[in-house]
DNA sequence: TTGAAAGCGGTACCAT
DNA sequence: ATGGTACCGCTTTCAA
C-alpha cells in the first residue's frame, strides 16, 4: 500500500496552526513571525513533507513545466543544448518535459497536445521543417516560445542563434590568410536560415563567384559531390564544407586524388563533432557552436519572458577551431595566428567521465 | 488575459448532463449509452476541450509521469535510449521528466526530490557512480525502477542490459579467426559491470594470459597507454579496446610505429560511435549497442512493472560491425565471414535528415 | 444507466 | 500576524 503523504493540513494540526499559516510558512509568503515560520519549517522537515505539485499546479494554475522540442537522438548536439537549458531553469524550480521532433507532423502534434494538457508554461524549440509545419498548433498553446539555432518568424523573435554569417566570413578569411585563392564550397541545401547565412557570409567575404556543389547531410553523398566539384574545378586548393560530414566527404575525395592535406587541399567543416575532432590523420578545422551556452541562454530568455520581459534575439559566436585539415600545427602553434583558439574557450573539449559513458 | 479553459462541467452544462457522465464519456469509463458517449465526445471536440492533468493527477493520484536519469549530454548514446523510451511509453500517455546525472550527488538528489514532488510513477536510470551513491534516495521514492546498461543490485533486477561478455568473446573469436595469436587488451577501469564482463568474456574466450594496459576514456590517454602496451609487447598484432575512444588511441599508436592496418595491427573498439564509423582511413570494427532498442525495452518493462508484472532482466546482443581496422573489406566482402553484419541490422546506420541537424 | 456530493492538496482572498 | 473558506478541475464512491 502506498505510504500516506504528509500534507500541509497534517502539519497544521500537529502545530495547532491553520492550513494557511503552514502554506505561507513553507512558501515564504504572507506575514508570519520569524518563530512560527521556523516552527513550521522544522516540523515539515521532521514529518518528511514534500509538496504536491499537482495540487499546487491546480490551485495556482502554474505547472512549473517547460516543454522542450528537439531531435535529441540524432547526435549529442541537442543533448548538450538541453543540458544547458536544464542547468539554467532548475534553480527556478522548473522541470523539462521532453518531446522528440523526429517523426511526422502527427507525432509532433501529439506532443503539443500533451504539452497543453500538462499546462506547460513555455516552450524551447528547434524549428526544423516539421515544427514549421505545425507552427500554428504551437502558437495555439499561447505560451512564450524560445527558438534555438533556427529562427522561424512565425514563432516570434525570442531566439538564440549562432552568427552563421560571421562564421562563413571567418572561414573565408582563414583560407585566404593561408594563401588560398581558388576556393570551393561544398554546401547542403540552403533551406534553413542557418545554412543560408553560413554560405552567404562565406561568399560575400570572398567577393567573387565560387564554384559550388550541393550535397546531402551524409558522408557518402558528400564524397560524390566533392568528386564532382574537384573534377569540374581541379584548380581548387581549399573548400569550405557547411558541415563536418560534408568536410569528411571532401577530405576523402581529395585524398583519393592524391592531394596532400592541407597544402594541396585545405578543408573547413562546421560543428566540431567528434568525427572532426577525433579524425585520426586529418583532424578537421571547424566551427564549434557553443551548444550548452545556447541552452543556458535560451533557458534564461524563457524565464525572462515568463517574467514579462520583452522578447529579444541573442546571437552567439561560433569560434573557429583550427586543426590539421587547414594548417600544419607545429609545436609553436601557440604563438601562431590570432585565429588559433585556446582550448579553454571551447566548451566541447572536455574530459569524459568514464563512469558516465556506457562504453 | 488567459483564455478560459473548457472544463468538463462546461460540457456537462451545455449538454444537460452531469459532470460524472462527461468524465466517463471522455475517459471511456463507467456505463454510458453509446449515444451519450458520442454526444459528449463530439461536444468536447467542438468546444475544444483539453483535459487538465493537474486536476486529474490530484484526484487520481497518478501523474502519468516517468523520470529519466541519464547523462544525456555527453554523447548521442543516451539521447537514442531516451528516444526509444519515449516512443514506447507515449502510447500509454506517459511523458518523460528529464534529469541529467552529470554533476554531484546534490544535483542528483535535487532531481529526485523534484521527482517526488511531481509524483513520478516510475524511473528509468543509468546507474553510474553518482546514482549508486544516492541509490537510497531513489529507492525512497518507492516507485518501480528500470536500469539500463548497468545493473546495480540495490536498485533491483528490472534491467535492460547488453551481453557484454558475449561481445567480449566475439571480439576474441573474430581476431582469432583472422589468424591473430598475439592479442592485447586496452581496457578502461573495470569499475562497472559492463566493462568488467566485457573484458572477462574476452579473456575467457582466449583462455590465456593477455597483455593488458588500463587507460582513461580519453583518446590522448589511450594513446599513451597503447604506446606503453606495444612497447612492452611488440609481438602483439591485434588489440581489443573496450571503447572506440581507446581504439582510436590504439590505432594512433600503431600507425606511429609504422604498423600496417589491419595486417600488422588489428583493432576492435566498442560502441560504434561516429568516430568509429566515420574514421576516414581506418574505419573501426566495433560493437553496435542497440541503443534505441534498449530504450524501447526499458520503457516496455517499466510499463509492465506499473501493471504489476514481476521484474525481469533483459539482455540484448550487441552485433559486431566489421570494418577496415580488422579486415580488408574488398568488394566481395558480402560473401565474407559470417560475422559480417548486414547494414540493415544496425540501427545506427541511418540517413540523417538535414533539416534535423543544426549543422 | 445516470447523478449528487465528497474529496485530492493546495492557493488566495477576505476577515479578524 | 493569523485564521476561515471558497475554489482549482477532476475522480470516485454511493445512491437513485
Amino acid at each position: 500500500m502506498p505510504k500516506p503523504r504528509v500534507t500541509m493540513q497534517n502539519i497544521a494540526d500537529k502545530l495547532g496552526l491553520s492550513l494557511k499559516a503552514v502554506s505561507d510558512g513553507i512558501n515564504g509568503t504572507g506575514h508570519l513571525s520569524q518563530l512560527t515560520r521556523e516552527r513550521i519549517r522544522t516540523m515539515a522537515r521532521e514529518m518528511g513533507y514534500r509538496r504536491n505539485s499537482a495540487a499546487r499546479s491546480l490551485a495556482s494554475s502554474s505547472s512549473q513545466l517547460l516543454g522542450v522540442l528537439m531531435p535529441y537522438a540524432d547526435s549529442s548536439f541537442f543533448g548538450s543544448i538541453i543540458a544547458g537549458i536544464e542547468r539554467q531553469v532548475l534553480n527556478s524550480d522548473f522541470m523539462l518535459l521532453l518531446g522528440n521532433i523526429r517523426g511526422g507532423n502527427d507525432v509532433l502534434q501529439d506532443h503539443i497536445r500533451r504539452f497543453a494538457e500538462r499546462n506547460v508554461e513555455g516552450i524551447i524549440v528547434y524549428s526544423n521543417q516539421t515544427v514549421k509545419d505545425v507552427a500554428d498548433d504551437l502558437l495555439a498553446l499561447d505560451v512564450p516560445i524560445v527558438q534555438v539555432m533556427e529562427p522561424y518568424r512565425k514563432l516570434g523573435d525570442a531566439v538564440v542563434m549562432i552568427n552563421n554569417e560571421e562564421a562563413g566570413r571567418q572561414a573565408a578569411r582563414h583560407l585566404r590568410k593561408l594563401g588560398h585563392t581558388r576556393i570551393g564550397l561544398l554546401a547542403h541545401k540552403r533551406n534553413t536560415w542557418a545554412l543560408d547565412s553560413r554560405c552567404r557570409g562565406f561568399q560575400e567575404e570572398l567577393g567573387y563567384e565560387i564554384p559550388e556543389v550541393e550535397c546531402l547531410l551524409d558522408i557518402a553523398d558528400s564524397h560524390l559531390a566533392a568528386q564532382k566539384l574537384f573534377s569540374a574545378h581541379p584548380e581548387l586548393t581549399a573548400v569550405f564544407a557547411t558541415s563536418d560530414y560534408a568536410a569528411i566527404g571532401a577530405l576523402q575525395a581529395g585524398l583519393e586524388m592524391g592531394r596532400r592535406i592541407p597544402d594541396e587541399l585545405a578543408v573547413i567543416g562546421f560543428d566540431n563533432l567528434d568525427i572532426a575532432a577525433h579524425q585520426l590523420l586529418y583532424p578537421l578545422t571547424t566551427f564549434a557552436q557553443p551548444k550548452e551556452k545556447v541552452g543556458e541562454v535560451a533557458g534564461e530568455l524563457l524565464l525572462d519572458l515568463l517574467h514579462g520581459k520583452p522578447s529579444v534575439t541573442k546571437v552567439l559566436e561560433a569560434p573557429l577551431v583550427i586543426r590539421a585539415s587547414t594548417q600544419n600545427l607545429t609545436k609553436k602553434c601557440s604563438e601562431n595566428s590570432s585565429d588559433f583558439l585556446n582550448k579553454n574557450q571551447v566548451e566541447d573539449i572536455q574530459q569524459l567521465d568514464s563512469s558516465n559513458i556506457a562504453i
